[in-house]
DNA sequence: CGACGCTTTGACACAACTCAACAACCGTGG
DNA sequence: CCACGGTTGTTGAGTTGTGTCAAAGCGTCG
């Protein structure tokens, strides 16, 4: 990996601006890059494992398997995300990471982590940042699935999915690749894969929203948002040097 | 708030036993109770607030309201349960909490909360692990949501509360006291009150579960595991002293 | 070329929702 | 004391959103 800023450090880089020791050290938490292919399985539900991902190219999954064989898909981690970072102190692994496109990870242990919290407050305040946003992510999927329709839930997926893209800075305005074929997407929002097809055509034949070839296009924006009460995804520096994290310093 | 074991410092002891010293100073952690009525909300989804609240006593429900006025249930705190600690390091509150019964809480600043991390590296580890574990059970309940009918989710979501219960010290084995309406039920489990009804009944019915008059019995727990492919709560202390967290010791 | 993965469409079934009504229970106030 | 409104639970009838089954179209890749 080559010295320059990570999608992981662009992202915290987002709650408080990082230093130059600070990007240093999550450079060197992010050495020996590890190729997953396409489809394969990083990590399975019920592995004892004490490690967390950083996903640093391509797209991923993170599934529940189901007992009767179903799975609900809880997101799909993108470039400077985390994954398994919540399990790393649970005893077993309580969901699967698999590939939906290639991809690179870069492997941290649990150790490593503690250490990195404990030697620079700042880094440790804004994973934690991270991780809230990213639950908060869970949160609003949850109440996605169990109170909105299969249309409002979609067209919501698709806003969410544009604003963490832009975050990503892999998304221009309105576009983006998107590798997702619709089974995930019906394991995702938690319908049949046929079902998710209908909705699509339905926002398709609205003007709202394309998702053909790879490829999703908004067509309209404020509709979607009006039709599924997307609300946007707090951005920019939150936190100033200086403020609560001191309390951390030794 | 007498000098005992509060519920709070019970469930970090299933992570890891604490020690004299870190009991003291989650007691002075959890003094100057407020009492919140029963129907009252606490924080209100959108909230600019600093602080996270430990519940004493009593049943909670954080939720999240959607536009269109429903609303979906994320969990039900019980005593012990943290509440907005996700939320803390977030610009403002991404859910709502209010008492389901009358109920007792405590108020911990941010800035309280990250000086106990750097001076009590156990404890911080403690409350990270109950923080994932409480996240895992919203993560369980997307996949209830999206991936069980409406039996095998109700089945799931007593058999979870039975277990949390009995942590808690709250259940004796196989029934328990519960304030919930079938109206709070239906906005956790994603369905309408009416078909709640029909539900309960089913599993009453199929001799199952009753849930009547407040309180819940489980008739066949493992005709209702087999149902709902419901798995156990991890028990017992996990970590032992001197293992990971001694990296975040000063 | 055939096999495979993914999408698309139609017909039908069923789970869950809505609407409507009523019963039981509560605390409150006359 | 009873009457009252409000909350919660219960049940039935009809509707609808979504799942299931089946089949065909279309790329791509070996």
């Amino acid at each position: 990996m080559p010295r320059e800023i990570s999608h992981f450090a662009q992202k915290l880089n987002n709650f408080i601006l990082l230093s130059e020791d600070e990007l240093e050290c999550l450079a060197d938490l992010q050495t020996t890059p590890i190729h997953v292919q396409r489809g394969s399985e990083l990590v399975h539900q019920g592995d004892t494992k004490q490690a967390a991902y950083i996903l640093q190219a391509g797209w991923g999954c993170s599934s529940k398997l189901l007992p009767d064989g179903g799975r609900q898909i809880i997101t799909f981690p993108l470039p400077g995300d985390c994954i398994g970072l919540r399990s790393v102190l649970l005893r077993t692994s309580d969901h699967s990471f698999s590939a939906v496109t290639d991809a690179i990870v870069t492997r941290v242990e649990v150790s490593r982590i503690l250490r990195v919290f404990a030697d620079y407050p700042y880094i440790g305040a804004a994973v934690l940042w991270a991780a809230s946003r990213d639950e908060a992510l869970i949160v609003e999927h949850l109440a996605s699935v169990g109170r909105r329709n299969a249309v409002e839930r979609t067209a919501h997926f698709f806003l969410e999915l544009h604003d963490r893209l832009r975050l990503a800075g892999l998304a221009s305005s309105g576009e983006f690749d998107c590798p997702l074929t619709q089974y995930l997407l019906a394991d995702a929002l938690g319908l049949s894969a046929i079902h998710v097809n209908r909705v699509l055509r339905e926002l398709r034949e609205r003007g709202l929203l394309t998702f053909q070839d790879r490829k999703a296009t908004i067509h309209d924006h404020v509709a979607l948002r009006q039709l599924s009460g997307y609300e946007a995804l707090e951005e920019g520096p939150l936190m100033a040097r200086g403020m609560e994290p001191q309390g951390t310093g030794r």
